[in-house]
DNA sequence: TATTGTTATACTCTATAACTATA
DNA sequence: TATAGTTATAGAGTATAACAATA
């Protein structure tokens, strides 16, 4: 049999990923793409929209939409850069953090949930090589 | 730091793949779907567009519309059941199958091309996850 | 004039529910 | 009546271009 190809596999698995990530974003109130921008602001806040939206892959109009519910949820806050005030910094609130962290953890266990009889060595070659693929595309 | 999640990663690559995909398969006039209609036509024929639908996960009625234009590209031939005039029977005809190969070369040398920098070790670990993952969800 | 964020518009994709023809 | 395929309609998601505020 021949093997099957990367696009097939990829686009399975992620519909699998993804129905599996939906009821517990769901769980808190939130959209994958709610979720992915939270992530995104993470590690700092956002010191533009336009930086924001190239880093979650996302259209920066598109963006919009999803900083306003955020916004209304009391997750992110947006506020003029006092240097230019044509950009507005976007960050976590106290809250928008408890919930991302919180959404992570049972990620997290899904995933060990979902990778459960993989073998330790062939898991960590799987995750070197996605990590390793999608690195360079930064 | 901190691992990356599964669903970013996927989501990622699978961008990437399927923006070096869709060049390959625009210049032989299809688009992704269409490519995939015809590669679950590979091995057989399909006894009905339902079961077509279910295979490629995608909706019945959306189907209708990839059947529609590579029928009208000489790609696939839809024929009445005799047994149950009901059901209509999708073929590849033999443009079709040539059209597919042709496709399928280019897409193998695509991902051999993405994968290069990969160790061959990990590269087999890398696609027995994926399709061990993907494979019980059938 | 150029840029950031926003709004408006049209376009595509998707989901649901009718419709037809066969059974 | 039930099912396979089709068509129609409305809804969501997306891309593009115009707009307002600031530089």
């Amino acid at each position: 049999m021949e093997r099957p190809e990367l696009g097939y596999l990829l686009t399975r698995l992620l519909r699998t990923a993804m129905a599996r990530e939906e009821p517990i974003l769901a769980n808190a109130g939130l959209r994958m793409w709610d979720y992915a921008v939270l992530s995104a602001l993470t590690e700092n806040a956002a010191p533009t929209q336009a930086q924001l939206a190239a880093a979650t892959g996302r259209d920066k109009t598109r963006l919009i939409g999803n900083l306003d519910q955020l916004e209304r949820l009391g997750l992110v806050t947006r506020e003029p850069d006092p240097a230019d005030r044509r950009n507005r910094v976007v960050s976590l609130t106290a809250e928008g953090r408890r919930i991302l962290e919180r959404c992570r953890a049972d990620i997290r266990e899904m995933e060990d949930d979902l990778l459960r009889d993989v073998p330790p060595g062939d898991r960590e070659a799987f995750e070197r090589v996605l990590t390793r693929l999608v690195d360079p595309l930064d």
